[in-house]
RNA sequence: CGGGGCGUAGCGCAGUCUGGUAGCGCAUCUGGUUUGGGACCAGAGGGUCGCAAGUUCGAAUCUUGCCGCCCCGACCA
């Protein structure tokens, strides 16, 4: 893509409603614009890193198993009063009337209309288990929406859910997501940690946030050091094997957020080098829920020995809008941001120096071209804006790889190669840098 | 929802207390000089002062109502 014709509109002054350094950045980068408290439009670099995301949540969940659908956005608060959600939810829940003034809703989740869905289509004990997901845009009215899309009103959510016959098997469902979701925030240069989350009338230990540290995080957490170190399961994990011993791991040490914390426990079970006091984000939350609404909506499957059987039900949920602040979180300096390649807008930078030269001109266009046809995705800098602006501008939006053109470069035939993460720098041949850089990009969207 | 604050050019702000016909920096446009980390000189364009009503000879400024946004708290993916 040629800047030129790119709509990038970055600002060189901090905006002043932002106040933490994800939201500043995804403004001053223009990757979105605030259209209402709470509600964003995602511009086109912000766009593309959130379908990047969107993407890597979907790969994860197919290899897990889930299948992928699409309910819609807007429900009916008779399908809620089928809970008793619609009069317990409160003003969260955005209610909208239709012209023939029946009551709906801007979905806030999606439990009740799965639940729907699945008991019109499943009759049998033979048909489960099943886990289907969806993407979509959520509304949560909430009160106080803040730190731009880590916290909006509107947010892109993917949802799972599980059915399965009895709460056994309803366990290894839930451990499938539990390693889905470790490796999903792992593919996107995220450390997660699972961490015990309250269950609530439920009961039971089948709840985890996964939250992720960042110096900016949102709430306080507390873990063994041992849960950082971890490595993740690799891409060859078979999801139809025995995964408890892999969640026993992760869960083997001390990990609360802050309204779970138990200091005297902290203190008891980890030992004084090893506890890790942070800030954390959270970006996923796995749940089981048992028979919650397959009661009260009666999704029944016939059991083995006849009779009707309430299914076993869970929820997964992963913040796909809310993850771009938390990679940010974790990935920037006061330049900018520092995009993980797997998620990063475009790989690489090229940047003309000094546009209008007949040097300079020829040998980016020929980079830009060699190195879209190795897929690599370039956004080529072909405006004639002065280098500091220009250089300027590159670290803000975050590219891993920049190439640099100039003449001075050219008199002895090299570009300069640099990598955002560290800011190396590196003087290749012109005629070696697109192989070199491309190569650099298959390496990093390799992946265990 | 309680408490606090803000709304003036694309962005950041001054002007409001004490009413007199709207200003600064950055950005934008034109010309010129420049060109390897956010240039310089000269010139130019751009504002129903959030909206509405009121007071007044006269309102960005005073009064009332409404709308929007932000911050702190309780709540949340």
């Amino acid at each position: 893509m040629r800047l030129s014709r790119y709509y990038l509109p970055v600002l060189k002054e901090t905006p002043a409603d932002a106040q933490i350094a994800s939201h500043r950045l995804m403004l001053r980068a223009g990757m979105i614009r605030q259209e209402g408290a709470g509600i964003y439009a995602w511009l086109p670099l912000g766009f593309r890193v959130l379908k990047k995301i969107e993407q890597i949540v979907r790969e994860e969940q197919d290899r897990a198993g889930a299948v992928e659908m699409l309910m819609p956005t807007i429900q009916s608060a008779d399908l809620w009063r089928e809970s008793g959600r619609y009069d317990a939810y409160g003003k969260e829940m955005l209610r909208i009337t239709d012209r023939a003034d029946r009551e709906m809703l801007y979905g806030p989740t999606n439990e009740e209309m799965i639940t729907e869905i699945f008991r019109a289509g499943v009759r049998s004990y033979k048909d489960l288990p099943k886990m289907l997901y969806h993407i979509q845009w959520k509304f949560r009215d909430e009160i106080r929406p803040r730190f731009g899309v880590m916290r909006g009103r509107e947010f892109l959510m993917k949802d799972t859910y599980s059915f399965d016959i009895d709460e056994a098997r309803a366990r290894a469902s839930y451990n499938k997501m539990f390693v889905a979701y470790l490796r999903t925030f792992a593919r996107m240069g995220l450390k997660s940690i699972p961490m015990r989350a309250d269950t609530g009338p439920i009961g039971g230990d089948l709840s985890h946030e996964f939250i992720v540290l960042a110096e900016t995080g949102e709430s306080e957490v507390f873990c063994d050091r041992r849960l950082v170190d971890m490595d993740t399961p690799k891409k060859d994990i078979d999801f139809d094997d025995d995964l408890q011993p892999v969640i026993d791991q992760f869960t083997s040490h001390y990990a609360a957020t802050d309204e779970m914390h138990d200091a005297a426990a902290f203190e008891k079970d980890v030992p004084e080098d090893n506890r890790v006091s942070a800030r954390g984000i959270e970006v996923g939350h796995i749940f089981f829920f048992g028979e919650k609404y397959s009661n009260p909506m009666k999704a029944v499957v016939a059991g083995p020995e006849g009779g009707e059987i309430p299914v076993q039900m869970g929820s997964y949920g992963v913040g796909v809008s809310r993850l771009l602040g938390a990679i940010i979180e974790a990935h920037h300096d006061d330049d900018g941001c520092k995009w993980p390649v797997s998620v990063a807008p475009y790989h690489v930078g090229l940047v003309n120096l000094r546009a209008g030269d007949e040097a300079c001109d020829a040998a980016c266009e020929k980079l830009y071209a060699e190195l879209t046809g190795e897929g690599v995705e370039v956004l080529y800098d072909d405006t004639s804006a002065r280098p500091g602006e220009k250089f300027a501008r590159m670290d803000l939006i975050g590219l891993p790889y920049q190439i640099v053109v100039g003449p001075r470069g050219l008199e002895s035939s090299e570009a300069e190669i640099k990598t955002r993460a560290d800011g190396a720098k590196e003087n290749v041949p012109v005629d070696q840098v697109g192989t070199k850089v491309a190569a650099a990009v298959r390496a990093a969207l390799q992946y265990a």
